[in-house]
DNA sequence: TCGAGATCGTACCGATCGGTTCGATCTCTG
DNA sequence: CAGAGATCGAACCGATCGGTACGATCTCGA
């Protein structure tokens, strides 16, 4: 009984409960594949409930993308972080953790950029937007301390590696999307630190 | 007058000027973010006439889907043949091509991919899928004839860089995306040939 | 000139959508 | 025990959706 009746119990754990339901259901179907009435019968909750905790059906997509991306961004830091302080490792461990990813059969390719896709609400570009911020920081931050001659350009290209790979996992290769961008992202590593 | 009414003129002229005139309406918009009858009435035909054409609306959407697919992959092919034989300049050119679409004030991203975010059904997908087939292609047969050592991996990472490049264009950076990921490409070239 | 066929405009259909409302029920706190 | 507040379930609302039907109109070939 994840969501319980009571009143003080959790004012909280409501809200929290149903983001976490909500967002397998929303990121298999899409946005507008699942309706408000259907989205809170599979959870377990009433319409009212769910409208008293997110207002809109636009303030939960907005809510569980936010989520979404700051967990997602974590799980993808803490994956390079296993690698230690070798810089090839890093990068070859963010492609690695997304290579598990892209062979998880619920992948649909990038949560926020398929919402954008979808829902052409401003709230939801600026989520994907910062979505991409997060992953430009991450990958800078490697390239940074992997001592790139120009950290900033290397950065933005291992993001249009990721972003790529995820695009080609979805749509066309799940299998080798994430090795070929691996080779490339160690490729271009390699070019930026021998430069120096 | 595109759509003129008479009977034998042309049963074929009013289905391409319906084509035609969607085409830009569905992109912008997007697939779900616009009805058949407002598209109709931006069109100027009715309703009854876009039906026989095309059966259902995602008839339009993919016959309208896959004439883009055709449309922009020789565009796309012929902007690399304008650089001849050299095939650093066809990599280059092909992105230049593509920073010139990303700075294009109507430019929504990939037009394949973002249906297949929105409208989950299997025939969109399968011309998305066939789309970066073309794109893997063409940016394979540039490979070869670049003398790359593995022509194969080598345009597949390239078609990593061109979708990833559209997608930071489309949700992040218009401006840089193209010609970091053309730097990008010229490296990951260089490294192929460098080795044969 | 006449009829076949394509098109128009509009009305219409059933379904579904996001969102609201309300009475009943439950749980905790005071 | 009493009441405040959260939740439920179901009914309800107006809008919009994809798709169909029909009579009127137009253009062509025979």
């Amino acid at each position: 009984m994840p969501v319980p009746k009571g009143s003080t119990i959790d004012p909280e754990r409501t809200r929290a409960a149903i983001l976490e339901a909500a967002t397998p259901i929303l990121y298999e179907r899409g946005l507008d594949g699942v309706g408000v009435a259907e989205l809170c019968a599979r959870i377990g909750v009433s319409k009212e409930t769910l409208y008293r905790h997110f207002g809109t059906k636009d303030g939960l997509v907005a809510a569980m993308l936010e989520a979404r991306s700051e967990r997602v961004t974590r799980w993808l830091a803490d994956a390079a972080a296993t690698a230690g302080d070798d810089p090839r490792g890093q990068v070859a461990a963010v492609f690695e953790a997304l290579e598990g990813w892209y062979g998880d059969p619920v992948f649909r390719g990038c949560a926020m950029l398929n919402a954008a896709a979808q829902h052409h609400v401003e709230t939801v570009r600026a989520i994907t937007a910062r979505h991409l911020d997060r992953y430009l920081r991450l990958l800078t931050g490697i390239a940074e301390r992997a001592g790139a001659a120009d950290p900033h350009l290397l950065g933005r290209q291992l993001l249009v590696l990721v972003e790529g790979a995820t695009v080609v996992a979805a749509h066309h290769d799940p299998a080798g999307a994430a090795g070929h961008a691996r080779d490339a992202a160690l490729t271009l590593l390699s070019a930026a630190t021998r430069a120096d």
